[in-house]
DNA sequence: TATTGTTATACTCTATAACTATA
DNA sequence: TATAGTTATAGAGTATAACAATA
């Protein structure tokens, strides 16, 4: 043979790139779909509820860090927490020692309500989880602590 | 101790659910956000781009497949394809069988592009799997078999 | 001047409702 | 009638450009 190739549906022969690369996007993508699809009618959208459950798990935020977290501009994410804001979800707070930014913070209401929808979401996703074996749970473990270092990593 | 229970930034305990549950949806998350992040600039979206990938690897499909597929509306998808027609990316075709069918087609141009892109939004990925262990691109092959198998689960 | 954040505007993606065409 | 697909309309999410306030 003289070189690896992919086989296409119309035939084309593609430089196959690393075959996992393609594998892991592609879960990932059907996977954050499919998370996104359990979102109910009256709902906050994906954006504006990570940003809230994630402010309530690890507490008050600025705008930039924000931004940073989700990989979004600081503009997007202005708009994201206005949604929140005008929701009575979380709420805008000068920083006393920085004027230039704000902090911004869950509501109780947006506390409970992080809580409420994180456990909706996720239902479906664990029972499937339970139908796992051990090792097959420790492996997905495993795999999202690799995940999450190769999604933070900075390069 | 009385029973388990989550830590918050606030002191707030929640019933904890899976942490698994939570961890790989923050992981999945965080890697969607990362890919997409790699966007270039006159580029298709994600939706348009994944639904061109798609039909370049796997061949024609019909609207309500290709729904069916990313989980969105059959509304949803025909806009998606209306874009990618639009752009000289993808073909409408009627089924001869039924004519109530219609099969979208990727054009020379349109598989060019998705082949083209997928290569550029996976590069930086690529980079990162590299300096992993084989143990550990082992581990990250098995759980995008167990994702994709949850995700595309019926229930 | 540099940093932090916001507003104006536009495009993508998605949904629901109402519609056309074919079986 | 039922199925496959489209169009109209609206809201969420994102981006760039231009701006205001603070350091």
């Amino acid at each position: 043979m003289t070189r690896p190739a992919t086989s296409s549906a119309d035939g084309t022969d593609a430089v196959p790139g690393d075959p996992l690369v393609a594998e892991l996007v592609v879960a990932v993508s059907r996977m954050y779909r499919r998370v996104r699809s359990e979102r109910a009618d009256g709902d906050l959208g994906d954006a504006a509820l990570g940003v809230l459950s994630y402010l309530q798990k690890n507490g008050p935020r600025t705008l930039s860090e924000l931004s940073e977290i989700d990989r979004v501009t600081p503009a997007s994410m202005s708009q994201t927490v206005n949604r929140l804001a005008a929701l009575g979800y979380a709420v805008r707070e000068r920083d006393p020692q920085d004027g230039r930014k704000v902090l911004f913070s869950p509501t109780d209401d947006g506390r409970a309500l992080a809580i409420r929808e994180r456990a909706r979401r996720h239902a479906w996703m664990g029972a499937r989880l339970r139908e796992l074996s051990d090792t097959e749970r420790g492996t997905l473990a495993e795999a999202a602590r690799l995940l999450r270092g190769i999604a933070d990593s900075e390069r």
